[in-house]
DNA sequence: CATAAATGTCAATAACACTGACATAAATTG
DNA sequence: CAATTTATGTCAGTGTTATTGACATTTATG
């Protein structure tokens, strides 16, 4: 139950995770926090995996997931409120946002204060494709919050709750 | 304190994570289950940015990143085995190893008992390199842990590692 | 020796990001 | 009202990382 990469690697293994001879940072080793580094990694991928597997049948990837959900949990988004979300730029946004209004998963609604605006919706048939895609991730979750018990659950929140607000999370 | 999007968007929710009309799978609602799904992107990606701009600066990218981590923790490591942790094609990886054997961060040495083997280590300079690059992810990770506290950090690796031993991890 | 394994390479393709430049419509400001 | 700014969209070009398919080389193994 170390981590995952002893799948394979039985061997060849230097000892430098060991603890022995590393350096490190405090409280924690340098093998402890390179750890939580693969833990990382590798339950991202696992995360990932699945829906990105479900999308590619419909020629859609990853970033088709995330905007249907941030669009699913916040109707009536703005493209730039979306833009500040996901970090990329509106080109970028635009043909993935554009495959997914064709395609009658999003549907746009000029705003009714600020007409220049497009607000964003899922139709029904987003709704139930974010529904298929996200169930995967929300089965995972739900089986590894079970697995870790209630103060498990709430470390998972400390810790990476901690990891997001730690940085840039101030600047305008 | 509840998650990060609201730091953009403080209009236009429509009650979707107000926990009262969703679904839910038993003791999570649907809502608590996005909010993980958040939480796992939005750390994510804070986790990564920093060493995607360390690295692109010598024209690497994540890729890199992943491969001197890995031959890092594991001196010694045969391509086969990096391929099967990192589940890219050969080709793929092909083309990064080139690179960082090139620029003298990795170096190859044929296999002792097995010569048609690269086994794979890292220079002085591919240390320094990956010293650097994983730098902020570890204090990251030990400010995240240390906010957390023991308890959190447990919880953390317990959902975590349940979210990896779950799924295809028996498949040859 | 024949086959399989470990690795490498060439070529073509795709998803998703980027930059820069420019256009339009609507709101805001002086 | 005129000028400017904001919100959005679009065209064109580029780069990184991944893919698939095909083929070659070296070495181990039956």
């Amino acid at each position: 139950m170390d981590t995952v990469k002893d799948k394979l690697i039985d061997d060849c293994l230097t000892g430098s995770s060991k603890g022995g001879s590393g350096s490190n940072f405090g409280k924690y080793s340098d093998a402890e926090l390179r750890d939580a580094m693969e833990l990382l990694f590798f339950a991202y991928r696992e995360f990932t995996t699945e829906p990105d597997n479900i999308l590619s049948e419909l020629g859609f990837g990853r970033a088709h997931h995330r905007v249907i959900h941030f669009v699913g949990r916040n109707p009536g988004i703005t493209v730039s409120q979306l833009l500040s979300i996901l970090r990329i730029t509106k080109q970028s946004l635009s043909r993935v946002l554009r495959q997914l209004i064709v395609d009658c998963f999003v549907v746009q609604e000029p705003g009714s204060k600020d007409r220049r605006q497009r607000l964003l919706y899922l139709t029904d048939e987003g709704r139930a494709l974010e529904n298929r895609v996200s169930g995967d991730q929300r089965r995972r979750i739900l089986r590894a919050f079970a697995s870790a018990g209630p103060d498990g659950v709430a470390g998972f929140r400390r810790v990476l709750g901690a990891m997001i607000d730690d940085s840039g999370q101030t600047e305008p």
